[in-house]
DNA sequence: GCATTTTTTGCACACGTGTGCAATTCTTGT
DNA sequence: ACAAGAATTGCACACGTGTGCAAAAAATGC
C-alpha cells in the first residue's frame, strides 16, 4: 500500500514509476496530439487515475512559455452588459483551453499595474472590456512590460499595437438611423457617453452624419460623463427640462443601454412623459434588462458569442490581426422606439 | 550598450549582473520584509528599472507553492448582484495581493472541472459565489484533487470541509419579519428559490418560524426553480392567478432581489396591481437596481466589503476558520414594503 | 582593538514540466 | 528472415525563482 512518495503532491514521476514508463511518456499521455501508443496511454491514464495525478499547469507554463491564461481588465461594473460579456468570454475561452484572470481596474492607475501583473503571470493576452483606458496606458503596456497581445473587446481602438474585436459601429448606427427615419421621427437627439474617448465618438458621428445626409439638418446631442444609469437619469432630466416642451426631441438615440435606461426612467419619472408616444428611446447592447416590461427597449444587439469566438481565433493565430471589427449585429425592435 | 542576454525575458540574473550582486539579493529586493541593506536594495531597484525587470510570478509560485491566486466560481450570471460581488472581491483581493481567476460554471459538470483546474493552477483557494454547487461536488473537490481552501461566499454551507463567509441569515430574516409585522401586514407569503439547496432553506425557515412564533399562523410559500427574474415573473403570475383575490397575500417576502424584481413586474404588469398598496414586496441583497424608481425595493443589504475583507483574513490565516458567518447587514427601507 | 553579536550575502538544491534529438521498438514488404 | 521505414520512447537541458543554512561583512560593547 505504501507508495513511493510521501509528499503531498503527485508528480509525473510518481505516475511513471507506477505505470512502468518514463516521465516523458506520462507527459505525452496528457498532451493532445502527442506521439504515443494507445497501450501506454491507457497504462498511464490508469496509473494517473489511481494516484489522482493531474499535470501542474504552473510548471507547464513556466517551461513552455504558454500560460493558457488571459487577463480580462474591467473598469466598469455598473453596466450589466459587462456581466453578459464576462459570462460569454469566460465560457468560450475555457472551452478553448484558456482561463480568465479577472482584474478590476476601477481606479485610474490600476490599469498599468494590472498590465504589469499580467506580464508577470505571462498571460497570453490582455483583454480590455472597459471604457476608461486611454492610449497612454496601452502604449506603456507594450513598452517596457511586454504583454504578448493586447486586445480591446467590443470597442474600436485606433491604437496600432492593439487588436480590436468589435462590431462595425458604422453599419450598426446606419441601421439605427434608418429605423429612426422609417418610424417617422423628426427631431432626434443623441445621448453620448464620455467624450474623452476618441475611440467611441464613432457612434455619435455616424448617427449625426447619416441623419444630415438623409434629412438635411444636424441633430442635437449631449453627453454624460460616465456610463452610469444614475448619472444619465440626472443628466437627461436637466437636459430635457432646460428647453421648452415644443423644442424637445421626439427620440433619444443613446450610445448604450445603460444610458438609455437612465433616460427612460428620467423621461417617465421626472418629466412625466410617455415612451414612446412623447419621447422615444433607442439603446445599444441589448442587455437582459432591455427586455424587461418596464423598458421594452429597442436596441442593437452585438453578436457577443461570435465576437468571443473571433477573440479565440486571434489568440490561436500567431500573426497579429490588424482588424476584426467587421462583426454585424441586429436591431432588436421593442416598444420604446 | 550590448547587455549579456539576447533572449526576450529579463531575469533576476541579468539584474544581478548589472547591479553587481548575486541573484538572491535581487530577489530579496523585491520581497516584502527580506533582510537586505538599503544600499543594495536601491542598487538593485535601479538596475531592475533600467532593464525593465519584474519577478516572474509563475516561477515564484512554482518554487514557493504559493500562487497568490484565487479562483472564483460563478454559476449564475443572470443575477446582477454577482456583478457587485465580483467588483468587491476582485478589488479587495488584489489590494491584498491576490489575483482572481474567474471561472464560469454554468454547466453542471463545470464545477468539478473547474475545481480540478484550480488545483492544477495551485490556487490558494477556490471561492464559490454560485448557487448550483452541491455537497457532492464540494466533497470530491477536497478528495482526490486538493484545493487548499474551499470557501463559500455570501451563502451558508453546512459542509464541514468548507469555510463559509456570509451574513447571519437568522438575524437578517428576523429583522425582515419584524419589519413586516411592524408595518401591519397580515397575510405574507414567502417566495423561495430552488429548494434543492439544503444550504439555503434557512431564510425561508427562519421567516416562517419567526412569523408563527409572533402571529400564530404559518404563512404560505412557493418556490421558483432558478434565481432568475424572468422565471420568477412567470411563477408569481401563476401563483397569484391561481387564487381568489381575497386570499392573495398582502406581502411577498422574497429570498433575494432577483426574485423580488420578477415578482414586482408580475404584480404590476400581469396582475395589474399596485405596489405596495395591493401587494407589497421585500427582497434581499440590495442590488443596484433595487434603488431604481421602477422598483424602490425594500431589501436587506449584506456588508459585502466587510465580508470580502473577512475572506482575506481567512486566506491569510493558516488555520481553518470553522465559521465566519456572523456578519450583520441592514434593512434598507424603500417604497415596496 | 578585539571579541561578540547582528545583519547581510551567497549558494546548493528543489519546484514539475516542455523541447528537440537520438535511441529503441514496431511495422511492412519481399 | 531481413532491411528499410515508421512509430514510439528516453534523455539532457532548460524555464526562473524560493528555502534554509553557512560564510562574510558590519555593528556593538568593553
Amino acid at each position: 500500500m505504501a507508495s513511493g512518495q510521501s509528499s503531498g503532491t503527485v508528480t509525473a514521476d510518481d505516475v511513471a514509476e507506477l505505470a512502468g514508463v518514463s516521465r516523458w511518456t506520462v507527459n505525452r499521455a496528457f498532451k493532445k496530439d502527442a506521439s504515443i501508443s494507445e497501450k501506454s496511454r491507457k497504462k498511464v491514464l490508469e496509473a494517473a487515475e489511481q494516484l489522482g495525478y493531474a499535470p501542474d499547469l504552473l510548471a507547464s507554463s513556466l517551461a513552455s512559455d504558454r500560460s493558457n491564461l488571459v487577463s480580462l481588465l474591467v473598469d466598469d461594473f455598473s453596466n450589466p452588459h459587462k456581466l453578459v460579456m464576462m459570462e460569454r468570454l469566460t465560457r468560450i475561452l475555457r472551452k478553448n483551453g484558456w482561463d480568465t484572470l479577472l482584474v478590476n481596474t476601477l481606479n485610474e492607475d490600476d490599469a498599468s499595474v494590472a498590465l504589469l501583473n499580467a506580464s508577470q503571470r505571462r498571460v497570453d493576452a490582455a483583454v480590455l472590456i472597459g471604457i476608461k483606458f486611454n492610449d497612454k496606458v496601452l502604449a506603456s503596456a507594450l513598452g517596457a512590460r511586454k504583454v504578448k497581445k493586447l486586445i480591446v473587446f467590443a470597442r474600436y481602438s485606433a491604437n496600432p499595437n492593439t487588436i480590436s474585436v468589435c462590431c462595425d459601429d458604422q453599419v450598426a448606427m446606419e441601421r439605427i438611423t434608418d429605423h429612426v427615419i422609417e418610424k417617422g421621427y423628426e427631431r432626434p437627439a443623441f445621448l453620448a457617453g464620455p467624450q474623452t474617448l476618441s475611440a467611441h465618438l464613432m457612434r455619435k458621428e455616424t448617427f449625426l452624419n447619416r441623419w444630415k445626409e438623409k434629412k438635411g439638418n444636424l441633430p442635437d446631442f449631449t453627453s454624460v460623463d460616465v456610463y452610469d444609469p444614475q448619472l444619465a437619469y440626472k443628466h437627461v432630466t436637466e437636459y430635457l427640462s432646460s428647453m421648452p416642451a415644443s423644442e424637445r426631441p421626439d427620440i433619444l438615440v443613446c450610445e448604450n443601454d445603460a444610458l438609455a435606461m437612465g433616460a427612460v426612467d428620467a423621461i417617465r419619472f421626472e418629466l412625466g412623459l410617455r415612451i414612446p408616444e412623447d419621447i422615444a428611446v433607442i439603446g445599444f447592447d441589448d442587455v437582459p434588462l432591455a427586455a424587461n416590461p418596464n423598458y421594452m427597449l429597442t436596441t442593437y444587439r452585438q453578436p457577443i458569442t461570435a465576437m468571443a469566438e473571433g477573440l479565440v481565433e486571434v489568440l490561436k493565430g500567431d500573426r497579429n490581426y490588424d482588424s476584426l471589427s467587421q462583426f454585424t449585429g441586429q436591431l432588436v425592435i421593442r416598444d420604446s422606439a
